[in-house]
DNA sequence: TTTCCTGCAAAAGGTTTGCATGAGC
DNA sequence: GCTCATGCAAACCTTTTGCAGGAAA
């Protein structure tokens, strides 16, 4: 979902997509701002949520939303599920086709345009499902 | 999800849960304190969320979470999808019944203890779409 | 009577924003 | 040169928490 708005090529915003498209993980704002800083140390964590926004709003990477937690972003734009852990809070890609029910179920809803659609499975992730039974 | 732990019936409690199914929309959590407060004028917005909490963790609402935004609330604990409109931020139930593809697909996450999912779609609802073509 | 819950207010924590400077184009 | 983007720090806002008094069981 484009903004139709022109995004110049700063070295920050360059260097703030390659670093996640390069992590399988969907770091947060601030998980991403570390890494970033190796290369820019003077980078601010503003300037990785403005651009973050701004990428996503472009389509360009997913932002993945969970309140009153923190956003996790997600370098691949295309549609895919998620699944989250409710212990850890990490999350990860499911290696399932996305499925054309789904997306067709969507084209009925009454009045709505809809742009798009987003499948998460929660619960515990191995490492988390073997060590502690709960939070 | 139930913690185990048992839950006194408290006058707010009470009260909290039975406007929250009482109202189709899906409130956050001081839109609720609003209602609320007409009938107990003296409660306070860390009830509402120690309360909502407490219930969403013992399966009795569900907690419909959006990153920076506001946590919405579901009086609604079964299984059931939404529409979330990019514009105004309403959640709408989606009037499609449980996909058993979708919750299959959930079974073969390696690894993973999966407790659930959940299913949201996004777009503009018929109020927006029409108004203004963007945000 | 013991334990949990509430109201109040303060703290926390993630995200956004104003402003002056600096970098794209 | 004109805009837009950045760094910095302060502001914002929702949610959480500590505490003392009050209510359930």
């Amino acid at each position: 979902m484009p903004t139709g708005k022109i995004l110049r090529n700063t070295r920050q915003r360059q260097i703030i997509l390659e670093e996640l498209k390069k992590l399988k993980s969907h770091p947060t704002a601030d998980e991403l701002h570390e890494i970033v800083k190796k290369r820019l140390p003077r980078i601010s964590l503003g300037t990785i949520y403005r651009n973050l926004e701004l990428l996503a709003a472009n389509g360009v990477i997913q932002k993945l939303e969970q309140a009153g937690g923190r956003a996790r972003f997600d370098g691949n734009a295309e549609n895919h599920y998620h699944v989250r852990c409710l212990s850890c809070g990490r999350v990860e890609d499911i290696p399932i086709a996305p499925m054309k029910a789904v997306a067709r179920a969507g084209k009925n809803i009454e009045g709505y345009k809809i742009l798009g659609y987003r499948l998460e499975y929660f619960g515990f992730c191995p490492k988390c499902a073997n060590s502690d039974r709960r939070v």
